[in-house]
DNA sequence: CAGATCAATGTAAGCGCTTACATGATCGTC
DNA sequence: GACGATCATGTAAGCGCTTACATTGATCTG
């Protein structure tokens, strides 16, 4: 029944080294206080018996992991591969380890998920997004663990946030495809109860559609996945009066839209325009290309790794920051056709 | 400077219950030991406190994490997303949780996360093919680490794996496109340098262009991503004799080539069929769909979470098995143009 | 050249848990 | 009703490290 490992000690080193368990240790951490020869005979017999130290040992005794624990939605998708990508580059270069784990949207599972970092030494942590139960934020504050959110900024949470501004964001789109002459909107938007983004997004094209003097416009929800774009997509092509343009909440979604639109025999962008959301690669590859928000996952992964870094050091109180989002028109929108419309 | 989370011990959640410490572990371990009235007492004043173990200590003290590690080439690509999703499931199913590294495909980070995660007590680590130096090996077995590969089979390989046959897999794939009547093929491979996977799909490749007695065929090599799939299709359709169907060792490198087919004007597939590998999500995503081998990532990583849970704990010696792959023909291949070829 | 200073190393006290073993109470049995 | 089982709980010994403090010998200083 799965004994332990049983890997040399600090105690072996040192006895095969002829020395005491402190010089090896100093000679692993802070090898400068150790005189050359020592350091060399005791390198060597790590070496020879190919000591890898106890990380658990080391966090008791030391108090600290190095360690960055990060919690995302879900890593079946490319939203936040890339941007955890750069911050675990991040993280790298200034010493620390990236611990993932991935909640599958389900609140219940975070909170867990929070817990097991925690409980694994975390020195900080990475939420996406700010909606989750208060209790959370008390727990994290009990525990003082630094925690930082990405992918959504808002001002007034209680965690600092390197994100950018969903709603603003989808407004400017959505004026876009208002501007290009589009009357008949619809958006399909991921699920909308705890996920901020999407709520944020939503309350964006309502913002621009409701500026725009124009009625209310229909919103289905669905899981961010491909067959489900594709399936509301479908729904919507098949209400009375036919959107021109249809926006949705991913670039997934926005794929599996574009999809079944060519399976049904719609042309896209002629017959009915469609949107994204995050400018993965995805939105590149599809054809026609999807018009997208540009994110700078990327910066974005990178800046909060500085961030939290400073935070778990005590060199920051915690500085949010906006980044800028940017429109990228490709071929998915066009205006709508006078014929059709 | 990062001084230590300072949250409650057991020592304090005793105190507080008026309990031994030992009666408090025994409550959140094996509650059947406990009375109902004491453990009522101790678990509201777990909650009271906000308890939250320290997993160091505890592996300290009970040798056992309860945590496998699995260390993949990437993060970016969709390719491991999924598998590694249902190998988690099944770990957390079985009381296990995943810790999860990548490698950015190269060898000697590779060799550093796994010691990082055996120095964090990983009980098993699933690694991703076979392809690496001898000393890791070894280092493993002194550890005595279980270890677990995926996404490759090899009869002869130290290490238990779960996976399938690469090159019977592209050897199939390229029978049919010979089949249809392709004399002029060319293969897009990934970087060949410690990916098995890779090697063994050129050689599929050779195998089957050989025994249709055709000569040799061009075979580029490339990293895996996008942009280069559709460079070194470009290049392949710069050559002389130009090829009619072009096989990209997985979907990705496929996707990329398809898009840069359409950028350059040239039909898929009337004038060059693509064929990828693997079967994620952007194949059937993409326009026309990539003819593509199946592989069940799922069933893969499940099947490689029960087998190395097996092997952590003692229940079994590795098994290793060999999983079925098929052909997913779709709108991307077809019979080669006779007026071009 | 005595005394202070300093660099290199050793000594040993924990870090917060788990668990083998000890203890004491309760109960059943002949 | 005395004795051994049985059960609930307590006691305390580590797990493998880091680090404050102690020690030792060498090097300076005046």
């Amino acid at each position: 029944m799965g004994r332990m490992r049983s890997g040399p000690t600090l105690d072996d080193v040192a006895r095969r080294a002829g020395v005491s368990t402190a010089t090896v240790s100093r000679c692993l951490n802070s090898p400068d206080r150790v005189v050359e020869e020592t350091r060399e005979r005791v390198l060597k017999s790590v070496e020879a018996l190919g000591y890898t130290p106890n990380f658990a040992a080391r966090v008791m005794a030391a108090k600290r992991t190095f360690t960055i624990g990060a919690i995302i939605p879900t890593m079946e998708n490319a939203i936040f591969a890339r941007g955890l990508q750069a911050f675990q580059e991040e993280l790298h270069r200034r010493g620390y380890t990236l611990l993932v784990a991935s909640s599958a949207y389900r609140p219940e599972v975070e909170a867990e998920q929070i817990r097991a970092l925690v409980s694994r030494g975390a020195d900080g942590l990475l939420l996406i997004g700010h909606e989750r139960p208060g209790t959370v934020y008390d727990y994290l504050e009990r525990q003082s663990v630094p925690a930082l959110v990405a992918w959504s900024h808002d001002a007034g949470a209680r965690l600092t946030s390197i994100g950018f501004d969903n709603r603003a964001a989808m407004r400017a789109l959505t004026r876009e495809v208002i501007a290009q002459g589009h009357r008949r909107l619809a958006m399909i938007s991921g699920v909308q109860a705890g996920n901020d983004r999407a709520r944020l997004r939503v309350e964006g094209f309502r913002d621009a559609v409701d500026e725009a003097g124009l009625a209310a416009m229909p919103v289905v929800e669905t899981p961010y996945e491909i067959e489900h774009g594709a399936q509301a997509f479908e729904d919507l092509m098949a209400l009375p009066l036919r959107p021109t343009a249809v926006l949705c909440g991913n670039d997934v979604l926005g794929a599996g839209a574009l999809r079944r639109a060519q399976d049904i025999g719609l042309d896209v962008p002629r017959e009915v325009s469609i949107t994204g959301f995050d400018d993965i690669e995805l939105a590149r590859i599809v054809s026609p290309a999807l018009t997208t928000v540009h994110v700078p996952h990327r910066d974005m992964g990178r800046k909060a790794a500085r961030e939290l870094i400073d935070m778990v050091e005590g060199k920051s109180q915690g500085r949010s920051e906006t980044l800028a989002t940017d429109l990228r028109l490709r071929g998915s929108l066009c205006p709508p056709d006078p014929a059709i419309g």
